[in-house]
DNA sequence: TTGGAAAGTCAACAAGACTGACATAAAATG
DNA sequence: CATTTTATGTCAGTCTTGTTGACTTTCCAA
């Protein structure tokens, strides 16, 4: 595990510069304090709800996926139903989250935001669209296209179609 | 808060497609989807040793910078010394690593890993390191620029400059 | 109709973050 | 030399968010 650059020699012949150790490092912890600072704007305006990450986290996906049950929910963001019912339960009863029962399934539940579940949800997204848009507009369009195609590559397969596949609420 | 698509008119005359709040929610969602990916690895070789996480940072940014302080990893790991000391008390017992008095401060105390401690952190940098590395050489040297580029610009500044200061241990 | 699977809920526990208070030692300062 | 500041460590307690286990309700298929 030494360096990797075979700077335009042997094999491929192709600069494999950006693969080194070195790089793949750099990338790692550029994805630790980028995932810092992304979190960092609703983390902080969560703190006066006393809500969470898990709660931003359940908002945007209601928000994005309205009428969603609770099994579509815990696929995509991969906790146990138990540690996500916590959650759902207290945005229920503060009135964030509405909970309907299923028509052709009555064991599902279907969740949508209210007005004011709306309304926190946008205070957060606004936050966190501003870093992303000053960070997108500094780096420039093909810097974003590199930095989409890159996540996509991390990502697990099924996230990659989920991300793709919805173009509004499916 | 509508589409902010402006393509080939009006005021710069460029086309801004790529600051949707459509594009930002993919970037944002695929910062959440990869960031997971990210972890999957490591995380799950750490349920092996009863270690989580904060140890795999701390592990982490000792390997990087050996003889680093107590008080330069709470800076980069931006957690309270409580925390870090938690997981820094069970790595030292369990030989992971070694915390030496300063020789021109002996307030400070320098960490590094021992051999032990290294044969962690290859066996976890190892696991990163292979997803990012088949994520880099899918999506191509530009595309890992642009990558670099936009976290760059979402993460703390101050990160940056740590990110792009050290070659080796400073 | 009965038994299993699926969806959701409640309870209890653990990891890892936090704050606050305090202790020790050494360095820096007057 | 006395005082203050800095670096580190520790104890206690809280909070968020993850976990497992046990349970209810509902659906479906044999």
């Amino acid at each position: 595990m030494q360096d990797r650059a075979f700077p335009g020699k042997g094999g491929g012949g192709e600069n494999l510069l950006f693969l080194t150790d070195d790089q793949l490092r750099k990338g790692i912890e550029a994805m630790f304090f980028a995932y810092r600072g992304f979190t960092a704007d609703p983390d902080r305006i969560l703190e006066n709800y006393a809500y969470g990450r898990a709660h931003h986290r359940a908002i945007h996906f209601i928000n994005r996926s309205p009428g969603t049950t609770v099994n579509n929910l815990l696929d995509i963001l991969g906790v146990t139903k138990q540690s996500l019912n916590r959650v759902l339960r207290t945005l229920i009863n503060d009135g964030l989250v509405e909970s309907r029962v299923g028509t052709r399934d009555k064991r599902e539940r279907h969740l949508y935001l209210t007005e004011k579940g709306r309304a926190l949800e946008h205070e957060l997204s606004d936050a966190q669209r501003a870093r992303m848009r000053a960070a997108f507009r500094a780096a420039g369009p093909e810097a974003v296209q590199g930095f989409r195609k890159v996540l996509e590559e991390i990502m697990d397969p099924r996230m990659r179609e989920f991300l793709n596949s919805m173009t509004d609420g499916g």
